[in-house]
DNA sequence: CATGAATGAGGATTCATTCAT
DNA sequence: TATGAATGAATCCTCATTCAT
């Protein structure tokens, strides 16, 4: 058993270095053009090894994607189920994704890019995508429409309202990569909290 | 003279007819997967006629991004320039563009894509890009400008404030091309327009 | 008559473009390189029209190769024609290639390099150029065959006898292309009389 | 150690295979017409195999070039140095390039074509082939000088008298590989000795 | 399991040749 | 007759994938 274990915790340390090395040569050279070799390397093992744990390009790429998401999901739902009101839900959803893909630039070339590709092609691995990607949004919609019940906001359509909120972020996050010297993570998240929960805000 | 005019008009046309498909394929496939045979039998002609028109696939695509995003640029300040409020301004610019890139879906997809793209790479040719995506934050920016000046709104940060409705309105066109039976395009202008205007009201 | 007469001064001026033309183009970049365009524009005429002259590249690379080879064929054998004794001969044919590849250093690359692939193809189009450069040789062995005859050097065969004056003559063209500043022409060709004259002397 | 032994000797037997196929080929079509699938195949490899050995078409080329033109100097100058009287040195050199070029015909055709080559662009490439050209001349015109120094031959300019030489037997390895059934090697190589020890001899 | 040499399908680009004007 | 825009076959090179070691 230890034997397995040890098997085991190598092939995740394997599948890990290849995932990380995935996002960031992906994330630098877009899918068609980086190239299994550089991935190879940069996560320090022989290109053949790649394809004992993962069978093809695309496969690693959507581990890759797949991976940060979920990770980024699951960090942006804890921090909003942390606090209570609409607007400290609406701090917690921005900033924690403005920090993420702060921290996580080359994931976040994935990510759009993505979105772009789900724009085309409704294919099956693209549900996922596209299924976790409205995960987002609902965390942001279940919000929203709670707080129309509780009256914090005024009546608003929750699905539009919940894409706006979460496109206005994404937007500062592009803002934010394409021009370097931006602001805090806190002052742009507090832009969209500002903006928003005034905008929502009941008459 | 009637020669050259002639001769004049068919280049024209066949430039048209290359970039109407260049956005077509790679609107449909990307960059890469887009292969020059495919763009030439859209087209309607021979591989080999591209290259009289275009020096290479890359220059093919920057022309059918150029433009394209010259159009939509010059009919959203268009449109922009025939209204006063800030109001109707705003309205303008999300209406103008969401139809835009309902009729042109194609397009959108390499506008999208090379968003990713600058991000990446600041180039010599993404600098082009780069500048036309700023002409159009600007002409926000300065309609912001205008209506904190004219005390329509509140003093906010013009460019963040632009930046922010820029990208409700792009992420609108996601959600619309996502999701296809979406609202009508004046429904979702309704709505940026709505959010956004009582987001900057005076308090 | 005239009508007729013009047209074919007319066509001759443009065969001759053509071949001048091509012998620059051919001489300076080889066959293969070489472009059909670039060999029009030095003409001076459209692309299509060499093609009423001529029915494709090779025939154009024929036509230049074999015009020029009988050009050089007929001078050659003038001079020799001239002259009596095997010694003026002798001069007569170094001095004069040595002079005509100087001044059509073009046709001389052309004429080397169907040399090579004379040696590879024995084509029907090579038979001919084949038969010229032999007729070159044969010049020479003829004048051997009746220096030995009349004495004045010892017998030799005759056909390498003229193969080694054809190509001591040529070696000597090749070493003045390749190294600029040469000896002038008279004094070449001296060279080659005065080893070639010693090295068939009688005993 | 066995292990990295056993890979070079592979790779060596490779880079061995390439060459000896891209002369063929080469040798038969030119480098233009030459295909490098046509190599491969030829080499028993795959296309791609070719280009993890050489970068490119030209490098497999030049190499072979090189390594061809290398070869044929070493022979030359060893079976020179074995030898003392200028009559033997030249025996040596024209009998073992005759030998030499019997046996590499393919491998004449490319370096014949490469002294066109050479008269055209005088390039960094070039340069390599002029000097190892010249390495050969200078074989000869040493040889040449060490004579008249000893008096065995009357006073020459060496360099006109080694370009003779090497011309003299360039020409009959020219005329041999055009008309086939040619005389022996050992013949044709007397020639050249008879001719240029007479034509040299002091008077 | 790990390696990296070998494979060969795929695709951008060139250019001789054609033909409508 | 002259033109040059259009054609599409031909070819170099890349790179995802396989497999013998």
């Amino acid at each position: 058993m230890a034997r397995r274990t040890k098997q085991d915790v190598l092939s995740a340390f394997r599948c890990g270095e290849i995932l990380r090395a995935a996002r960031q040569v992906f994330g630098q050279k877009g899918f068609a053009r980086a190239g299994i070799d550089e991935i190879a390397r940069s996560a320090g093992i022989a290109k053949g090894t790649i394809y004992l744990y993962y069978p093809s390009k695309e496969a690693v790429y959507w581990a890759a994607l797949r991976g940060g998401l979920r990770e980024l999901l699951a960090e942006v739902a804890a921090r909003m189920r942390e606090v209570a009101s609409f607007e400290d839900k609406l701090r917690a959803f921005a900033e924690t994704k403005i920090r993420y893909f702060d921290d996580h630039r080359d994931f976040f070339r994935i990510y759009h890019a993505e979105v772009g590709n789900a724009l085309t092609r409704p294919a099956a691995t693209d549900q996922e995508f596209t299924r976790i990607y409205q995960d987002q949004v609902e965390l942001l919609a279940s919000a929203v429409r709670a707080a129309v019940r509780r009256k914090e906001i005024r009546r608003v359509p929750a699905a539009q309202a919940a894409a706006a909120i979460f496109e206005v972020t994404r937007g500062l996050v592009v803002q934010r990569l394409m021009a370097r010297p931006a602001a805090s993570a806190a002052a742009d998240a507090a832009f969209v909290v500002d903006l928003v929960s005034k905008g929502l805000r009941k008459p």
